[in-house]
DNA sequence: TATGAATGAGAATTCATTCAT
DNA sequence: AATGAATGAATTCTCATTCAT
């Protein structure tokens, strides 16, 4: 049978379309039940193909990751505004970043699924995720309110990472609200309440 | 090795070190990247005795997972003390919940790495979990005080799923905190800050 | 040896020397006996080779006792003369299609050795025969016959489809007969001493 | 837990157990489909003590073959009456010893499966078989009879194995008709028919 | 006499990857 | 750029058999 170039095959397109069925089959059964050679009939061309575009599994996944990371970074690191001290200006950036995030993420629904909660990666990218919002309140210095409040700096925001990580997973890739809906009522949830006090308690 | 019974031999902690050696590298690698081999290795036996007591690997994943449930499910379904309606009622059931969870995952850490982390009926256990906190919020009788700080009952119950969840993950399992101690400040995070005013905000 | 494609390699000729091979040994040492492995080094490939092209050792066996009772079969069903009724038509009838058999054996004798002989597809495909030597006993009205001589149709069939059985394993398979000469034989045996004569027996 | 003996156990006892199970189980699945754990857990008893009393699995096998084999041999080369020469005396002893032979099968009918129709010696003891109606003919001095009408001997009397044979599998041993009537509708089917008559057909 | 415990040897099957075209 | 053909290296699981008690 005829073997070389497909008549209106184009590489592009071909490693376009290797990535999206990789995504897709990545995110919906994972690393280890998603075969090459799923991914590669998913994408109509053969298995050589995939290597001509890919080195391995194993570095089409990282790059998948990596994708992902980039994103997730850019939209954390970069303050888009400039930084208010206090209370509320912690508040307002952190719902910025986080609508951003939910944004980003509702636009990666896949890559969120890999990056963010399947792949090993994931551990790094949430503890990350979590120095990022110590950094943030030590930039806004609001350690102090929370000390006030005899709550561990630690434990509000590993338990606030995990808040976002959850209602992530069940609430926005679900679609069951909209980023910025999302977004104020996390915030909401955490802070309005207890901080929209004037004097913490005794 | 000759075949045949080995001296000293004994069938239960065969089987008994077999459990613990899967269990041990299932919690590390996760299911696939746990090679039978591997665990017959590392408990010193050859593949035919692991088929000895165990059906499969997959019956064995299984089965490590429904203990893990078992024992998740009993704390979280028996209450203990009888239903004070209201808000300190439901706080303080949820504190002894809690902590006698965080006792119970203590006492069996890698098993909970398995049944809450890496199966995939971690992903059951998680919104059984989540519909547990809601049937307990309704038997007190607490759904109106969420209602009036204007909180989705299921972004609340979804975000403290998430923070017990991220919690147990970064501080429980690192015994960064006692088990009391944990509870206490994840509580104290969830509740009494807000609710220990007499008013909701207006 | 090296990965990937052979120097002047073609997947028709692997596949059709993989079955070749497999129908030898099968034919000669039977499913149990035949291992995978066996198939393979003497068609001179490696084990995943053989799943290139068959889907499992089982469903090749199945499919080669499907392709023994297709060329059975069609011998067996269509009729290509018009049936005359009596026992000299039933006597050429029987004769041309044994003959058409016995060609169809000797051209295939090794899947014969299979299909009739070893598998337990076979127990059906003589169950079937001998249901239509029955059937083609009564399209040519030669019940009664039987009957006057005093013998069970059932018997005489079973004997029939016994007899030629065990000539086709003894006789035409070992080539002691061509399948022209043996099927008159066995015809002469069956029909021609008895019923050559004008009536029956008192 | 105990080992040893167990209460009112007897060697013997347990060797017949294990050798009616095994015939059981070897006759209804065959040799590779019949595990020593299937043949233990039927008689109750656990694989060592199969080894107490069979060499191996083969050996059992063969012990069961040759069994069969004595029964046969038995009948068919004793010979109870004198020798008749002339085609009733070999129709009487061959009706004789066929009956004498489905008697024994139908005392027999699990062991028959094994010795004559699966294991590989049943190949073996069709074509002794053979060879000893062979010889009846000649000892008959009825070769020439067979020739008188066209006959090859060696057609006839495989032809009549594999009669003898298949009525064996479908009548006999399917209880549809007795080892008398049997043997009697047999012999009139190859012999009364074409030999009553005085005169060979021109 | 009988068993609990164990194993050597191998079986089928899978999968990422590679070579020749 | 793409493919047909092939394989190395596992991996899970099975089974007859054996040893120590």
């Amino acid at each position: 049978m005829a073997r070389g170039r497909k008549i209106n095959s184009n590489g592009e397109r071909s490693k376009q379309l290797l990535l999206e069925k990789a995504v897709e089959l990545f995110s919906e059964k994972g690393y280890h039940d998603t075969k090459i050679s799923d991914i590669v009939k998913a994408a109509n061309v053969t298995q050589p193909t995939f290597y001509l575009y890919f080195e391995s599994k194993d570095s089409l996944y990282n790059d998948l990751n990596k994708r992902f990371q980039r994103g997730f970074d850019e939209i954390m690191s970069k303050h888009s505004e400039e930084v208010v001290k206090g209370i509320e200006g912690l508040v307002r950036m952190l719902k910025q970043k986080i609508k951003m995030l939910f944004v980003y993420i509702l636009e990666n629904p896949k890559l969120t699924k890999i990056g963010l909660f399947e792949s090993e990666q994931s551990v790094v990218v949430k503890s990350q995720l979590t120095q990022q919002f110590i950094s943030l309140i030590h930039l806004h210095d609001c350690e102090h309110l929370l000390q006030s409040y005899c709550v561990d700096i630690n434990v509000a925001v590993d338990s606030f990472v995990g808040s976002l990580e959850r209602l992530i997973l069940t609430t926005l890739l679900e679609q069951k609200k909209l980023p910025c809906e999302l977004a104020n009522e996390l915030i909401h949830l955490y802070f309005l309440i207890s901080f929209s006090r004037s004097a913490p308690p005794l």
